[in-house]
DNA sequence: CATGTATATCGCAATATTACGATTGATTAT
DNA sequence: ATAATCAATCGTAATATTGCGATATACATG
């Protein structure tokens, strides 16, 4: 064991869970709050704005990459990530959605 | 290492990861999804809905109850279980805030 | 072409997560 | 009290994540 049965769930709560862990680091919190303050798009200055190596943020980068968060344009030595508008929408109409399925109390607990 | 280095990130940063971390996997998307739509809160039925172990439920309803989403009240012999308003706005409007950060393109990439 | 610069990838060690059977603890019913 | 029921916890196996040094790759410039 230690996989996930994603099979038993629907595919939105896979797809769901899948984005919410791309997002679930502080790092990649932290990459992508970067990457939108210097709205033009940013690329190593991540190594330098954050306190981690190399290896790791471009392992972070990676993963929002992979995720469909974030895209990386190369130019020239250096590479270029900005937000990935379509996906980011998305997601958060999706998590928007999840949240308003609660409306207040009721009585339970 | 493997051990993720909270020290060089923000306190919010950290603590929406951490919340993110909890909602980041189907299981408990779907566990969420149950105690909302069954407004009056429900216990050992989700081991019946969801097609996990009984453990694995118990193990799931826990981290969702550390992250402090859901609370649970002992009801006789079973364990009923209710999203916790404060937290559940709390998230909501952090996660909203944080998508909001993102306006439109630009022109990057 | 050789060198420097910026990123990605590999390989590894430490730790965390996921899942579940088995057991324990608590509460109700007999 | 005994038995039945529900949920939490323990222990464990399989797998995933995090972080980083070392290396490889890609582009630019002398």
């Amino acid at each position: 064991m230690g996989l996930t049965k994603t099979e038993i769930f629907t595919d939105e709560q896979n797809r769901l869970a899948v984005m919410l862990k791309a997002l679930a680091h502080p790092a990649r919190i932290a990459i992508l709050q970067q990457i939108i303050n210097v709205n033009a798009c940013i690329c190593g200055d991540l190594v330098d704005e954050l306190g981690l190596a190399q290896a790791t943020i471009s392992q972070h980068l990676k993963e929002l990459k992979t995720a469909g968060l974030i895209q990386g344009a190369i130019e020239g030595v250096s590479v270029c990530y900005c937000i990935e508008p379509k996906a980011w929408k998305l997601l958060s109409s999706q998590l928007g959605e999840f949240f308003s399925l609660y409306k207040e109390p009721a009585n339970c607990c």
